[in-house]
DNA sequence: ATCCTATATAATATAATTCCTATATAGGTG
DNA sequence: CACCTATATAGGAATTATATTATATAGGAT
């Protein structure tokens, strides 16, 4: 049972094509993203590097969307040395649709 | 199927909690609205008059918000007389909870 | 320590959202 | 027709969103 607010917060993180295009290419890691050495694809998520290179956005900019699609809880990120890697939050996720499907 | 522009389109939509609300209303109309003279409640939809009222906002806004709705396809207005009713599109609603299904 | 890479934050500009008041339009009623 | 009710549109103010460049911080490598 989600309150209302991280309903309507999650949505509004979803409701930016940047941000959906992110988190479909976050289903399929590897058939988006190339091989990374710190840290695996689809265990430890994806490097904000390569979602920066990918959107071609400037840094701060996937930076910020990344962040707030963790500020939605809809993915988690991970530190491996200097670099963060983000990973769907599949359980959220469901949990957003089904508390959708109660309510919309 | 859908694109992606009706997708976030739609999400936008409800990711206001004033939208959300509406919506919710919308599944129960005999809940939350009073008998109306010119359309009924669950046929022909909730009168924007009475969607005002409980919004407590000015006419305007709520006739804004609800051509959101409409816009997004997530309601559709119907005239009768003077007055437009909206009701929810059950339809379109299925088609995103399961086009996001896919997506996110 | 110095340098390089990865990410975050600050400052800023522009655009979009959300609300309001005032006004216009559309449809009935007397 | 004049008038009333219901809804939509226009204009404007405050807030939030989205992007940028410049700078700060964090962690490794030389």
């Amino acid at each position: 049972m989600e309150d209302e607010e991280s309903i309507t917060a999650a949505l509004k993180a979803l409701s930016s094509p940047v941000r959906l295009q992110i988190m479909e290419w976050l289903r399929d890691p590897r058939a988006h993203f190339p091989p990374q050495r710190d840290g695996d694809l689809v265990e430890d998520g994806v490097c904000v590097n390569f979602i920066t290179a990918k959107l071609g956005l400037s840094q701060p900019s996937a930076s910020v969307h990344m962040k707030m699609l963790a500020g939605a809880n809809l993915v988690r990120p991970k530190r491996i040395k200097q670099s963060v890697f983000y990973k769907r939050n599949e359980e959220a996720i469901r949990s957003l649709q089904e508390e959708l499907a109660k309510r919309v």
